[in-house]
RNA sequence: GCGGGCGUGGCGGAAUUGGUAGACGCGCUGGAUUCAAAAUCCAGUUCUGGUGACAGAGUGGGAGUUCGAUUCUCCCCGCCCGCACCA
């Protein structure tokens, strides 16, 4: 039995694809455009299983739409910024840039041996100057357009990596990369205005209808919209007004104190005269902001003496609290708080004794007996102890109090967002260099365009402390390209998700002089289906829509959405090995004896434990390479398909592999060793065919059907299963009845069509042992399902009794009601279980179910 | 705390708008082939009882709507994910 070589022919069809150029496209292709992209890599090293898996589903979608007969875009690049380059570079004194450009050697030949379907012609790195020299322009262009702001703020700085990080890299109060405690700091800072775009990028959520609803989701509560309004208290004493945010306007007849962030201007102001204010703030700075430091961290408030005065109860001043829970970077960095319905505020007004007035009661509530001690009032009810406010409910007060506040000029209708704005710059060297130059006298200058790019210094020293480019002898130095005299550049780095936010544009046409072909971008943009993992929802993903909106504006491109289609895939897991220390283990190490598992050297017991995701640090890793080599590529791309659908997890199991390497083989047995179906093709329908031939012949065209509607909707394992149906279908089709010969050929050329997208390189070496010569399969159009043969003449019908099933019976399709309950009345089991009495109703739904209630 | 999702055989997973639960695969059992093994092929495989025909139960648990519920409603349990001092 010949077994099928996998290595020779996924070598001699990626050959004959790329010999061929039969991925490369072009915009005046006269078939309808659709661009598939799959999130391009950050060139660690090596390919891992995510990757595999990622690229397979973005193969499957391309291949398919190709022969589905659209002009298909299937770009790949290189997400070549970072610090791991910074990181080897200090670790085996390797330039960042080489360390760099060989792993993408190296995963790019990876790549290439898993047969997909790129249009490598477009490849690109992002850290190639031809790359980021248009980025740089584009950050020009963003500062014309009044998108870009640098300022003294506040900021996340990771101790680790040295570095800023945005609000959306700080997970759980720990940088995402590091996953050290992030510390706050000042420093001048690049900031992109994403806030200009909050309600926009929120409305345009709409409209993302084939984005999943948990994406969406998480991108609304990101952008965090609530309305309410800014309130001005007059201070006691002081000729400025301190400006709160609330979303509560109507509870203000409660309010018993105010409270500012530590961070606020007045905190700041009233701490240098006032030392043990300052000791107050100096520690609330170093209180982390981790889940567990939040949790446990009490709240603390500092009277400052300053008095706000109430705006509608004469002679009513509130005591200014300085307190450490008020964030500055939510509205206005101060509150005021009503503690009877807030229940921090309650918390915090039972520690400092303060009063607590309820505003609100519940409706038919007695009112004068109505009291609040240690569990505020948050639903909605009618107001009291509030003047004109008074019998109403929240909502209407809510708006009658703003008109009022607006009347007298001390406060606004106000909506606000908990999107910040995007802090760009980092202190790396790996990076895009922001092109500013800082003159003394000119102030910020921005590099002029003809001097792009500017390029980051080969000859440098990373050495793990402080900002490299800073630190360069020479680099920095440069003349102000307005006043010649003697200037610096800016010797910060732009945020990597710089770079990932404008990469699918730009392989619209990748060799543009110009950042972006207007042309090829209102050709091919929006991406029509991106295919990602679900960790970018709320970075890349939401950079990628302000951008696209951005760019816009600066008129590079006409669309609002950067991704139509989003498919967000799970991720890979496999068992996990400890040992008697309680140390990981490889699965290598690992020999299983009847139930049990013991170390492969020691023989020392070992427990398995769950499936986790695939990381190096739990050792439960199976290289791609590995497998591709063993299997080859087709295996390894049928098994990410088979077994779980795209967007949730899958388990990666060795049975698993193998059952997808028999159906391989199995295949390949089917047509290679049946003499009839290696015939010349094109043989005619015979005049007569069997019973048992037609029904093949209807489940090829069912099949067709099924598996196109599959992958439409990406439910690939779906249209496997399918698939190996048919290939049952085919396989236990007799040799002697009539037809049998053309019927089996059809279901081999239907079997390599369909599974084409999947295993590529098999389908292309079935399609030429089938007699189709240099034919190739990703050239073929996908087959087409005849209608006539979708529908059965016989219908299979369920016959129960009171729900429950008795038996089945064959009628002809949408036959009479009656006949269908005459013929479910006479089956035996119906009769015994009714003993002769007639039924008390029978229900009929044609062509699928019979329901007799007894 | 807020928001969202999920729960189906030994396992991964299928089941149009409510209409034959368990497709397809993995695993397992028995058999064929083989000197033997691998590979391959055939048969079986939700659970319980029964040699068997068959009977009963069954989609996390409990109730409800319905001729009929994995699917719809309510309550509860368990697991997972996102956000989180957001005023």
């Amino acid at each position: 039995m010949a077994r099928y070589n996998f290595k020779e022919n996924e070598q001699k069809w990626q050959a004959a694809w790329e010999d061929q150029g039969c991925f490369q496209v072009d915009e005046t292709a006269d078939r309808p455009k659709y661009y598939v992209l799959e999130m391009f890599p950050y060139p660690s090293g090596r390919i891992h299983m995510g990757h595999v898996r990622n690229y397979t589903l973005g193969d499957v979608v391309a291949r398919y739409k190709k022969a589905r007969g659209f002009n298909v875009l299937h770009p790949m690049g290189w997400d070549a910024f970072g610090l791991p380059a910074e990181n080897a570079a200090m670790e085996n004194k390797v330039p960042p840039a080489d360390w760099t450009r060989e792993n993408i050697a190296t995963m790019r030949k990876q790549l290439k041996t898993m047969g997909l379907s790129y249009d490598w012609s477009r490849e690109l790195a992002t850290c190639e100057p031809g790359y980021y020299r248009h980025e740089q322009k584009i950050f020009l262009d963003f500062l014309k357009h009044g998108l870009v702001y640098q300022k003294e703020s506040w900021v996340n700085w990771d101790p680790v990596e040295n570095t800023v990080l945005a609000n959306e890299q700080v997970i759980d109060g720990r940088g995402w990369r590091s996953g050290e405690l992030v510390e706050k700091r000042q420093l001048s800072q690049w900031f992109l205005k994403i806030t200009d775009y909050a309600e926009e990028l929120l409305d345009g959520i709409e409209t993302l209808e084939r984005w999943p609803d948990r994406v969406r989701l998480m991108q609304e509560n990101w952008i965090g919209r609530s309305e309410g309004a800014h309130v001005h208290f007059a201070l006691e004493g002081r000729d400025d007004r301190l400006e709160i945010y609330t979303t509560r306007p109507d509870t203000l007849f409660g309010a018993s104190f105010c409270a500012v962030a530590a961070n606020h201007p007045l905190a700041q102001e009233l701490s240098r005269t006032n030392p043990d204010l300052a000791e107050f703030i100096a520690e609330c700075n170093r209180m982390g902001t981790s889940e567990a430091a939040i949790e446990t961290a009490e709240k603390l408030g500092f009277d400052t003496g300053v008095k706000a005065r109430h705006p509608f109860v004469d002679g009513k001043a509130l005591p200014v609290y300085v307190a450490n829970f008020v964030l500055m970077d939510y509205g206005s960095g101060a509150i005021f708080g009503c503690p009877a319905h807030d229940q921090r505020d309650l918390d915090f007004a039972n520690k400092y004794g303060l009063d607590v007035v309820p505003v609100v009661a519940p409706k038919g509530a007695d009112a004068a007996g109505f009291t609040i001690t240690d569990e505020a009032y948050l639903e909605d009810g009618l107001h009291i102890n509030s003047d004109f406010l008074d019998g109403l409910n929240v909502a209407d007060a809510k708006s009658t109090v703003i008109d009022r506040l607006e009347a007298m000029e001390i406060g606004t209708r106000a909506v606000n967002y908990r999107l910040r704005d995007w802090g760009v710059s980092r202190q790396r060297y790996w990076g895009c260099p922001i092109p500013i130059i800082h003159c003394g006298d000119c102030g910020i200058v921005p590099v002029p365009e003809q001097d792009l790019p500017v390029e980051l210094p080969v000859d440098i020293d990373i050495t793990g402390a402080g900002n490299p480019l800073a630190a360069h002898p020479t680099w920095k130095h440069v003349d102000c390209p307005t006043c010649g005299k003697p200037a610096q550049r800016e010797t910060d780095t732009f945020d990597t998700f710089f770079e990932s936010s404008w990469y699918f544009a730009r392989f619209c046409a990748p060799h543009a002089d110009a950042p972006l072909d207007r042309a090829a971008v209102d050709h091919w943009l929006p991406v029509d289906q991106y295919i990602g993992g679900i960790e970018h929802a709320v970075l890349h993903l939401l950079y990628s829509r302000f951008f696209t909106r951005a760019l816009k504006k600066c008129g590079y491109l006409s669309v609002e959405e950067p991704f139509a289609g989003l498919l967000t895939q799970g991720m890979v897991c496999h068992q996990t090995f400890k040992d008697a220390d309680g140390k990981w283990l490889l699965p290598t190490q690992v020999v299983f004896d009847g139930g049990s598992a013991a170390h492969a050297d020691t023989g020392r017991p070992v427990t398995a434990g769950r499936s986790e995701k695939m990381s190096k640090s739990k050792k439960n890793v199976v290289d791609p390479e590995a497998i591709i080599e063993a299997y080859g590529a087709d295996t390894a791309r049928l098994f990410m398909l088979s077994d779980s659908p795209p967007d949730r997890d899958l388990e990666w199991t060795d049975a698993g592999v193998d059952g997808a390497w028999r159906y391989l083989n199995r295949l390949w047995r089917l047509v290679t060793e049946n003499p009839a179906p290696r015939a010349a093709p094109g043989a005619g329908k015979p005049d007569s065919i069997d019973g048992a031939a037609e029904d093949v012949l209807k489940a090829i065209h069912k099949t067709i059907d099924g598996v196109s509607g599959d992958l439409e909707k990406f439910h690939f394992n779906k249209a496997v299963a399918r698939i190996r149906e048919l290939t049952n279908a085919v396989e236990g089709l007799k040799d002697d009845v009539a037809g049998a010969d053309w019927v089996r050929r059809l279901g081999l050329e239907t079997l390599t069509l369909l599974i084409a997208p999947m295993t590529p390189h098999l389908a292309e070496a079935l399609w030429h042992e089938l007699g189709r010569g240099n034919e190739l399969v990703a050239d073929t159009a996908w087959p087409e399902a005849d209608p006539a043969y979708l529908v059965d003449d016989l219908m299979t019908v369920a016959v129960q009794v009171n729900g429950k099933l008795k038996g089945t019976i064959e009628l002809p399709k949408d036959c009479a009601q009656d006949i269908a309950e005459d013929a479910a009345l006479a089956l035996d089991k119906v009769q015994s279980v009714l003993g002769g009495n007639p039924p008390r109703k029978v229900i009929v739904v044609p062509n699928r179910i019979v329901n007799v209630v007894a």
